[in-house]
DNA sequence: AAAATATTGTTTAATTCTTGACAAACTTGA
DNA sequence: TCAAGTTTGTCAAGAATTAAACAATATTTT
């Protein structure tokens, strides 16, 4: 129940609430504090307050939160109590890594299909998955009714594919090409990963660390 | 040449730059002013007139600004006229990917090496290298003297192989793990990828979507 | 059971970031 | 060459974000 509309700023860092939650939790934690959480993720306690508060009261004053109650809470904000079906566009070696790397369904979604152009890859298994021919697309999204998809396919095809997706009944995309989608539709969310700027960026900071030692 | 100290938003949006004017750029364009650019990347005019005024004048008035002129300024700001040797740990299905689908040239870095714990991976080829022995590395970073890192290793295995590697002379972390990496030392630069929280957040908005659908 | 201590939720203040506005200066076309 | 039209660089206002402060309320200790 978001008492207003909730900043990005806050949304960007609710995963990360959550994973740390999470391990945590593994490591026998049962409760927190704010100041205690502020020192293991590096942000002020006042921040990780507000964050929270956002969304309700989480905590008890005098005690802190409830380490697995609060991730419980957060799971529900984030959507991860419930799971939207997701197929993979592109089972090369970056799709195949994506897919097997990562732990969808914690993350709310399941893959339920794999597909590609390339006849070498068609027929083989990503993530338990048999990746079918591009083809079956069409039929396939009409009685499957995935959601989500992950587009690992060649920039240049990356909007038509989006396109195409969308009028099968496909609402979000994860975008691993390295063209910038976006989509004229309302109702369609995209989140554009750009490997390749997280890379420049660091080269940023290396350029300027030197800098600082040339002053 | 930074007239004070660049804010982070800023540094985040400059890889953004440097792609869109790399495709204006390919597209022929020679010029173009700060309005034009803004419809094309989604932003004010304003901010983007800003932040290229953060490192110089790169325009001129009533003319706009040139298209590779301006690419080659940020390039530069962003250190990629220079080139960084960089390793690969951790060489399985993620690792492979990400080295064999990004250009790291033209992100500044150079791949010269890379290395697995898994005599199944040891020998083989990935990206035109030959991964190596772990137990090599301490050899190869005496000779090569690599300075960045790229990590896509189990999580469990981050924190002890990046104090290794610093104590090898490694300054910068390009981290796939689900771990977030967080160095003591003052000198060392850490680019935390996390591809999970950037799934958990496409998972909110799907949900908080859905949510506006019941209202 | 009472006092001391801890910690939240929230208000207020400070800071940072973004946008709007406009003079200065260039380009273009007649 | 001159006037009209553009567009930058920058300043100032406005928004948004973050941090500090503190009353309210719980827990813990004696």
């Amino acid at each position: 129940m978001p008492k207003n509309t909730i900043s990005n700023s806050v949304i960007r860092r609710l995963p990360r609430y959550h994973r740390f939650l999470g391990e945590l939790e593994a490591n026998g934690y049962v409760r927190i504090s704010s100041r205690e959480l502020s020192e293991k993720m590096g942000l002020t306690a006042s921040q990780i307050r507000q964050d929270f508060n956002c969304f309700g009261e989480f905590g008890q004053q005098g005690y802190g939160y409830n380490v697995s109650d609060l991730r419980n809470e957060i799971g529900k904000i984030l959507g991860l109590d419930s799971q939207t079906p997701m197929i993979l566009i592109g089972a090369g070696n970056l799709g195949k890594a994506i897919a097997t790397h990562l732990d969808f369904v914690s993350k709310g979604f399941t893959l339920i299909g794999a597909f590609d152009v390339n006849p070498d890859i068609i027929g083989k298994n990503v993530a338990e998955l048999t990746v079918l021919d591009v083809s079956d697309l069409e039929a396939f999204c009409k009685e499957k009714k995935p959601v989500a998809a992950i587009l690992c396919i060649p920039t240049s095809a990356a909007a038509s594919v989006a396109e195409t997706l969308i009028s099968y009944g496909v609402k979000a995309f994860w975008n691993f090409t390295h063209y910038d989608l976006r989509i004229e539709h309302k109702d369609i969310l995209v989140e554009n990963v750009h490997l390749g700027d997280s890379l420049t960026t660091l080269s940023y900071g290396l350029n300027t660390a030197n800098d600082k030692n040339d002053n």
